[in-house]
DNA sequence: CACGTATTTACACTAGGTGCAACTTTGCAC
DNA sequence: GTGCAAAGTTGCACCTAGTGTAAATACGTG
C-alpha cells in the first residue's frame, strides 16, 4: 500500500510525537486500512464468516502483509480494544500518586466516557455480542491494563509506609477490571450502541457505581445502593 | 478405543449418577486418555511444542477422533481447569440461600483446597506459567465460573427483597473470579507446585484473605491487613 | 540518479479444524 | 446367538491460519 503524496501539512492529526516520515505514513495508513476493512467485514457478514484472505483483499495488500501486521482476524480487532485501554491506561498514570487507586480508575474512566473515544468500543462490543466469550487478543488488551493497573499500585504501594502485598495488588487490579468490564457490559445491554449524552450519562454512572460497590465490598445489608448514590457527578 | 471387559462391579469409582453402559465407560476411558496423552506431552515437551497428532497417536485414537471430543489442544488442558471450577461451582450451590455470597465462595474454596483436587490445577498452571496468558479455553472455564456465580447470586438477590441490580451482580461475580485467581496466582508464585500441608494452608489463607479484601472494599486506610487477617481459620 | 535499507509480496509448507461417507462397535429385541 | 438400528470411529478431502524464505519494490539519503 502506497499514499499518494497528499500535501498535508505536518501538523495535521499529530498524535504522537510521529517522526512523519513516509514510511511512518504508510505504515500506519496500512494498518488503518486493515483495521477498517476488518471492521467493515465484521459489520457486513459478521463475526467467523470472515478470512484474514477476505480482509487482506478489502485492504489492498497481500495476506502476508497482514501478517507482518497482526497475528490474527481477532488481533487486527482487537487494536481497537487496545487503543482504548492504552488510553485509559494513560488517563489512569496522569492521577495523582496519593489518590486511592479506585478513585483514580474512576477519574480516568469518566475522562474516557465521551462519544468519539468510546464509540469505536461500542461498536465492536454489540458486533462480537452474539458470540459471547471475547476472543483471546481482546482479552489479552484487557489482561494488559490489569498488569498496566497493578504496576501503578505497586508503584504507589511501595511509597507509602505499609506497603500492600502482592496479593492486594493483584486482587484489587483484576477486580477494577471486572467492574470496569461488568459496568460496559450491563451499557451495551441497556442500551446496544446508543452514544447520545443520555446513554453516555448512563455509562458513567455505571462506572462510578461499579467502582463504588468495590470500594464498599459489596455491602448489601441497610443499603441497597443500586442506582441513585454517587460519590461525584460530572 | 475399546474398553476390554474388566468385570468391575458398578459401585467402581462411581461419581456421577453414571448410566454406566459400555458406550459410556469407552467415552470417559477416551477422554480420560486424550487428557492423560495431552498433560504427559505437556510435561515433556513443553505448551506449544506438540501437536494434535501427537496426542492423537499417545492416546492411541484417529486424529478426527480427538476432535470429536475437544476443538482444540488447548480444550483438552483445559478439561482439567473445568473440572476444578465445575468441582468449585457445585460447592457453591451447596451453601444455603441466605449466606452472602463472598462468604460461600471462601467456603467453597476452601472445601477444594485439599491435594487431590488442586493437584492436577497446580501442574498445569506451573507448566503453563512461561507463556504468561491463559489459553482462550482456560479463560472460557473461568468465565463459564463467572456465569455460575452470577447465575446462583441473581436467585438469591430475587428471594432477598430489595433485590440487587444487575450490574451488582456482575460486578460482584467478576470480582470474586479476579480475587480467586490472584490468589492462586500469588500462592503459585510463591510455592509453585507444592503441595504441602504448609503449603496447602498458605493456599487457604490466601483465598480467605482475598475474599476479605473484597468484603472490604480494599480499605487500606488505617488496617493495611496484609496477611494475618481473617474472618475465619478452618 | 544510485545505493543501502525497510517493506511488500509470492510461494511453499506445517498444522488446526470440519464435513462426509464408509466402517466398527454397542444396545436391544427376538 | 442373530439381526438390526443407533452411536461412535476412522480416513479422506478440503479450507484456513500462520510462518520461513527469497525475490521484488518503495523509501531515505548523498
Amino acid at each position: 500500500m502506497t499514499v499518494s503524496p497528499d500535501p498535508i501539512p505536518p501538523e495535521a492529526s499529530a498524535q504522537a510525537p510521529a517522526p512523519t516520515s513516509r514510511r511512518e505514513l504508510n505504515k500506519a495508513a496500512t494498518r488503518q486500512a486493515i483495521t477498517d476493512a476488518a471492521l467493515t467485514l465484521l459489520r457486513s457478514k459478521g463475526p467467523g464468516n470472515f478470512t484474514v484472505e477476505d480482509i487482506a483483499d478489502a485492504a489492498g495488500i497481500s495476506r502476508r502483509t497482514f501478517f507482518n501486521y497482526f497475528g490474527s482476524t481477532d488481533a487486527a480487532l482487537a487494536s481497537i480494544t487496545h487503543g482504548f485501554l492504552d488510553n485509559a491506561i494513560q488517563q489512569f498514570k496522569l492521577r495523582p500518586a496519593d489518590e486511592p487507586v479506585l478513585q483514580s480508575a474512576q477519574e480516568a474512566l469518566m475522562a474516557l466516557a465521551d462519544p468519539m473515544t468510546v464509540a469505536p468500543l461500542a461498536e465492536l462490543f454489540t458486533l462480537t455480542q452474539q458470540s459471547n466469550l471475547m476472543s483471546h487478543s481482546e482479552l489479552e488488551a484487557w489482561d494488559h491494563c490489569r498488569e498496566q493497573i497493578t504496576a501503578v499500585a505497586r508503584d504507589r504501594a511501595s511509597a507509602t509506609p505499609g506497603a500492600a502485598d502482592e496479593l492486594y495488588l493483584r486482587a484489587l487490579a483484576g477486580s477494577v477490571i471486572s467492574c470496569g468490564k461488568a459496568a460496559m457490559e450491563v451499557w451495551f445491554s441497556r442500551r446496544g450502541a446508543d452514544l447520545s449524552p443520555a446513554s453516555l450519562a448512563e455509562l458513567r454512572q455505571l462506572l462510578i457505581d461499579a467502582m463504588a460497590l468495590l470500594g464498599s465490598g459489596f455491602t448489601t445489608g441497610s443499603t441497597p445502593a443500586p442506582s441513585p448514590s454517587a460519590s461525584r457527578s460530572s
